[in-house]
DNA sequence: CACGATTTGTTCGTATGTATG
DNA sequence: TCATACATACGAACAAATCGT
């Protein structure tokens, strides 16, 4: 018998389908602290020698997982161990960068598309422009420890932030990119909070399923002059994120 | 001419796309009051009669519509005009009552179960108890005009408020309850959310369907000389709620 | 429970206008 | 002028969800 892996042979012909009671010994590894948080499982391949079956199996019932959010498979690397919710605190001084390399874990911002569109009576009114007037509408993704966590649209006001986008990608920060656009701080107006399921693309830049709930955070970013800077709406896989208010 | 529905035809050539001015039409309808909210729009054949172009194009305006959060299509039954969500302030004074009358609607909240139970360790940790000790576990929904817009569990250390069920039965107000327990007045001290499917028990209290999103508010209530009072799990309907921090 | 009617969702194919080089 | 690419628009058929009988 192994130490480390319990491993009884599956039991067929009781009602529990193989890649259900294969599914349901890889969550008692997982609450039982075997594979950590973060930690990679063993390859799929290794899974199945292990279970006996066929490399379909263990993808059915890592599939099952996936669906509950409790791994999350990323093509060409492994099937990770999904971590418990990051606190998120929602405050004036809301910096993602500083949340997450709070929490010990290396942040960065990916910059997806930009493109310079006419503002929405939403993104006017956020940013007091007239609709129509051109803002520059920024499409992220932002990591943990190379895990995306929030996926955003940003709009700012257009002829001043104009280098924005190339800023972004270079640094991978908000507020180091606004830095270089010579605003050196920023606070946080006005958050709203709403939740829906995401659709299929929202789901693949947060490399969830479709369908899957999100959070979506609303909020206006003004200078240290009260101007409105950043108009933004953030989604967060909503079982990867706790919001903390007034912390 | 048609005294209800003004419908030019469309202006081809001029840089403004057929899908384009039909979205505007439709939007200045709703604007102007002509399709209210939760009401069906007219079916996309419909439409595409009216402004005599081919369904697709009236799809295109309508996902644009959609996309906004304006409208919302439901397969097999139409498109629906979507209300304006109730905004909903999270801070040190968040009081149902106060929000949901001071939008212009009646606020109740309905007692469904009492009971005394073992505190969690969870609530043991808000409400500062040994976990075990007693609390009074109730379970509430709150509605605005009658409609539930929210479903909560909360836990009160136990001898204290021994009483605060029939009041809160009887008052329909959290506040009120306190009040009738000597305590006059209280503060929110912490706010966590997160957002999920609500399951078959607590869609049925929303009256919303298994599946929908909701959003789960965890906080902690605090008298004036800052001990835990309440500690709180509310759940609102995410498409009936926006939650505003910091306004 | 079955069925049909209604309505939105999806997928073919085709044609046309516009911008680009 | 020609070639190409892309978004727009139209047509037809079918799939899927919902609702009433």
């Amino acid at each position: 018998m192994d130490a480390q892996l319990q491993t009884p042979g599956l039991v067929r012909g009781e009602g529990l389908t193989a890649w259900r009671q294969i599914a349901d010994a890889l969550t008692a590894d997982i609450a039982a602290g075997l594979y950590a948080a973060g930690q990679q499982l063993p390859t799929e391949s290794a899974l199945a020698a292990r279970f006996s079956v066929n490399r379909h199996t263990v993808r059915r019932a890592l599939a099952a997982l996936a669906e509950g959010g409790l791994v999350r498979a990323s093509q060409g690397r492994g099937t990770f161990v999904e971590g418990a919710p990051l606190s998120y605190p929602i405050g004036t001084r809301t910096r993602f960068s500083e949340i997450v390399s709070g929490a010990g874990r290396e942040a960065w911002g990916d910059l997806l598309a930009a493109a310079t569109v006419p503002a929405a009576p939403e993104q006017a009114l956020a940013l007091a422009l007239t609709p129509g007037a051109p803002v520059l509408e920024l499409h992220t993704v932002h990591r943990a420890d190379g895990a995306p966590l929030s996926t955003a649209l940003t709009w700012l006001p257009l002829p001043r932030f104009a280098g924005f986008g190339e800023a972004y990608a270079a640094r991978g920060s908000i507020t180091r990119a606004f830095a270089e656009c010579g605003v050196p701080d920023y606070t946080r107006m006005s958050t709203r909070v709403r939740a829906r399921p995401a659709d299929a693309q929202e789901a693949s830049r947060l490399d969830i399923t479709p369908g899957r709930v999100v959070l979506v955070v609303s909020s206006v970013n003004v200078d240290p002059a009260g101007v409105p800077i950043q108009a933004n709406r953030t989604l967060f896989a909503a079982d990867r994120v706790e919001l903390v208010i007034g912390g």
